[in-house]
DNA sequence: TAACAATGTCAGATATACTGAACACTTTGT
DNA sequence: ACAAAGTGTTCAGTATATCTGACATTGTTA
């Protein structure tokens, strides 16, 4: 998020003479709607509001009620969470590439579970390549966490129990859950089965 | 953040009669406030707003700016980013299976890209199942958005360009970075790739 | 060059949020 | 029982945000 939109937020910073505001609404406006390319029309008509209105904001000449700003940004779209918490500061050169074999295994027992930008400062998902060998199992007790997972399986067939339901992903097929509802892994089948999965937020 | 707030919202959701409101600042308000033990007029007191703003935000009946929001906010104090993301569960019952051949495709030209959980209403993430034949490339101008991106290749090679760097994927390699930083897939490899990715957030 | 479309800005009119002072109700203390 | 202090709500007046409809500027096309 943050080379470019830093570059464009000290770019105004430096050249509007504008009030000191601790959350200057306007600038974070101007900076997301300049990412997604849209012009200050453009924006009004998707969001339903005018585009003197966007000016305004912008120029920090007013400050928008929660109803309009919501507006503003549904035309993006963007959340008022994104959009107060975008940060402004710098990213150092991070590491792109992480190669299979010197992936991070967090498994537990017989269960593999290789993380993608471990080494990262920062990091938003657990983004991983899980293996559950035949009779692989995450146990009895319920997994409940806070964000969300999602996953598709690449090889061979698992059991997955979400809250009671008990479903069996194909080769192929994907999932998605809140991770807050009781679930658990069960691979009740001959072959082994290979998972791509992402949990949000990282840490769980 | 969300056990005790959460009874107490929901406890306020059955209790009152609202509005139907996507995004309940007022309810919100009221949960927060009365987690921290205070009146309308206390918080009004230590915030510089006047009671009735904050009767009036709380019974929704005025959709506050984001100076006044940010002000009352103060009191507490709280940030607004912690304001809207607090959770209200509503465990809505959503489907978690999506099958291989349901998933919605939403790629450009020759590339395919399968979003897992397309349908959910609430989505943090966007995980996908994407193809690229051999020789296709997401473009020469290169893609940038707020997010970050993480991804396993499961079947051939690619070639993956984070600004400036240009690195090769062979199966089973990840990639991690953020999105901001323009970017690029190309598949000029014979045979075609297969990547399980997620990008956060959802929208990009 | 002229005609045209697209950009951001501004001013007057209108809609909405906010204040200040009441009101009705509940709780606490004597 | 009664006051006194606390609670949330309401309403007219004022302050502010938003809309409508213009304007000036830039870039594009003929």
């Amino acid at each position: 998020m943050s080379d470019i939109l830093n570059t464009l937020l000290t770019n105004v910073l430096q050249s509007g003479s504008r009030e000191t505001y601790a959350l200057d609404v306007g600038l974070r406006l101007k900076a997301v709607r300049k990412l997604h390319n849209l012009s200050q029309r453009e924006l009004a008509k998707r969001s339903g509001v005018t585009n003197s209105t966007i000016s305004m904001i912008e120029k920090n000449s007013v400050s928008p009620s929660i109803s309009s700003l919501k507006k503003v940004l549904s035309g993006i779209p963007m959340s008022l969470v994104e959009f107060f918490s975008m940060d402004v500061d710098e990213s150092a050169v991070e590491r792109v590439v992480y190669r299979a074999n010197e992936m991070l295994d967090i498994g537990m027992g017989e269960i593999s579970m290789k993380v993608v930008g471990k080494s990262r400062a920062k990091r938003d998902m657990a983004f991983m390549d899980e293996v559950y060998p035949s009779g692989a199992d995450t146990g009895m007790e319920m997994l409940k966490h806070e964000g969300e997972e999602a996953g598709i399986v690449v090889e061979g067939r698992l059991e997955l129990t979400v809250a009671d339901q008990v479903y069996i992903l194909e080769t192929g097929d994907g999932y998605y859950f809140d991770s807050t509802q009781p679930h658990r892994f069960h691979n009740p089948f001959e072959s082994d089965c290979r998972l791509i999965s992402c949990t949000t937020p990282a840490n769980f």
